[in-house]
DNA sequence: ATGAAAGCGCTAACAG
DNA sequence: CTGTTAGCGCTTTCAT
């Protein structure tokens, strides 16, 4: 590696040492002292405790991790850091990871299967002791690697059928049926999909509403996808070719909350009233879709309770409670529907 | 640290003893094999990238860096991971960084300088050769453990005079005063102002609102804040009150593109054309405001640009290059005002 | 081009 | 309750 002349112009770093020396013991009393109170004199605690903050002692967790094998840090590598769907993730696996003294770090894949390899490998070379993946695709390699390093891992969002390890989510494929199905009941029968970021989770809800028009006998021509990344301008462009191609269309299911916000502002621009002459529904119920007007109907996927449970099937593993969490675990915490506005008034 | 038996059940890690063992020659010369090609034969070079590849090895980078005194990590911490804003940011690092072999870990602080503070703490005491802050505000210990580690560090987004080390981003006040001085000129006299999720960045957009209000004698009467989050919902509930209580507003100045779209929508519930009736203006340009409709009148700022940036001054101090980069730099990277839609027909 | 020795800063295991 | 002894796995010197 090379020399780093800005690093060489910094402070002697304080070490357990220096505390030691000062104080005219050992390094392990210090040690002792700083991460398992319990085991020394009162006395002791307070001397040390004293003279690190004197000194502005900071640990080397390197040099901790490498001694003692772990090192109380978890990953969580999310597709997209602009998705509003993964902070929620990250929400519910923060605070009961911090309760239990882990550490949470954030890495993104930008939805690349190497990128996720690239990252896992780094987050493996550096000692994590857990990792939280979203979905179910890996490649070879990740899937070799992890198994290698035995650090514990959970995968989050959809359904899985061997997970790596345990698994939490929810069944992608039934939640878009389930709309669809909430869609033909409002007596519907042109009925679109639209799909941005074409990922597998997507595809089980483009799979759940094929499954649920094929049940009614309704044709599935209204289908316009892309590979292109999601977003509300996408969703309002994708709408306007829908309804030029297919005119005669009443409802759209679009796969996620952007599309469909993009959706509300194209009918706007067309002067085309929602629900009265379009239906709409994205996928997620994010926070926004009741800051729309109308209201945006859409399907409800508990991201923070996916992220909580994550944590604590992770915890459960970490701590070797290793009955109460059987490998290959699979938790599905389901989904609701929220109607009205967008989809009936 | 409690025992962990799940790690204990992983196959033993295969180090650089083992592939010299293996090749019969010492660790110093695989460890050259693999980091500086250059230094070692060919046919050395060949045998060792074989075996390691055999033998699944993948180094340690704890002591790697314990031994080097430096990790090739780089962290950045954002404010939010649902921010569109922070997520571009985070692109515009990401590339250059990669390239130079650095990688990029992201923190996230909840807008909370105690949080960034913890995160520092974490990150600094894994060795982390460089930090990218959001804004200026921290902590008297973040600015102490900072100096201390000497660990490079920029900080991004806003005008600073005096920057830990380096900064760059743009002037907020400025680009406020810019978009209230267009609202201005085209004939608005009652220009209210909304804001959410107070921040340092947020109060000075609010400052170039008050400077220009005033310059031109206008009441800022019409103005409304909250330490909430900002949301869509949020921008829907905070002109609501606006328009109940000042009913005379002309022109809404949101300090966000979220905000601001709440707020189209709120027009929409109430009937209200947009700009004929109301004018809006959001700040940032997120590409969201290209899928509103009318298209979102907003201030653009360089997000990708600044993250560039900062990655370049970053690289230059980690490798040395001092004079070209001198102590206290600030660098303005302006801003652009995106007009028309939402603001003027 | 390769090796030998020393050590990064900390913790584990066992003594006393 | 505190100390001793040995490393963790890698990268430096400095030799050869």
């Amino acid at each position: 590696m090379p020399s780093q002349p800005h690093k060489a112009s910094r402070l002697k770093r304080v070490t357990l040492a220096d505390i030691a020396a000062r104080l005219g013991v050992t390094k392990v009393t210090v040690s002792r002292a700083l991460n398992q109170p319990e085991k020394v004199s009162a006395a002791m605690r307070e001397r040390v405790t004293e003279c690190a903050r004197e000194l502005g002692y900071m640990p080397n967790r390197q040099a901790g991790s490498l001694a003692s094998g772990h090192s109380r840090l978890i990953a969580l590598l999310i597709p997209s850091l602009s998705n509003a769907v993964f902070s929620e993730l990250h929400r519910g696996l923060e605070a009961p990871l911090a309760a239990a003294g882990y550490q949470l770090l954030i890495g993104h894949t930008g939805y690349s299967m190497q990128e996720e390899e690239r990252l896992i490998e780094t987050w493996l070379s550096f000692g994590i002791d857990g990792l939280v993946l979203c979905g179910s695709r890996h490649s070879p390699r990740t899937r070799e690697m992890i198994a290698r390093s035995g650090c514990a891992v959970v995968e989050c969002m959809e359904k899985r059928e061997t997970p790596l390890d345990m698994a939490v989510g929810l069944d992608q494929h039934a939640a878009g049926r389930a709309m669809t199905e909430a869609m033909i009941a409002l007596g519907h029968r042109h009925i679109g999909f639209l799909g941005a970021r074409m990922d597998r989770r997507v595809e089980q809800r483009l799979g759940g509403w094929r499954a649920a028009m094929e049940a009614a006998g309704l044709s599935q021509q209204a289908l316009l996808t892309t590979d292109a990344p999601s977003s509300v301008r996408m969703g309002g462009e994708l709408l306007d070719e829908m309804l030029t191609r297919w005119p005669e269309t009443q409802a759209v299911f679009c796969c996620n909350d952007d599309l469909a916000a993009g959706g509300l502002f194209e009918c706007q621009r067309r002067g085309l009233s929602v629900p009265d002459q379009l239906a709409l529904a994205g996928f997620n119920g994010l926070e926004m879709t009741r800051g729309t007007w109308p209201p945006l109907a859409s399907v409800v996927t508990p991201r923070r309770e996916i992220g909580e449970r994550a944590a604590a099937l992770l915890l459960a593993r970490l701590s070797g409670d290793l009955d109460a969490t059987p490998h290959g675990l699979w938790e599905d915490l389901g989904f609701s529907l929220q109607t009205g506005g967008s989809l009936s008034s």
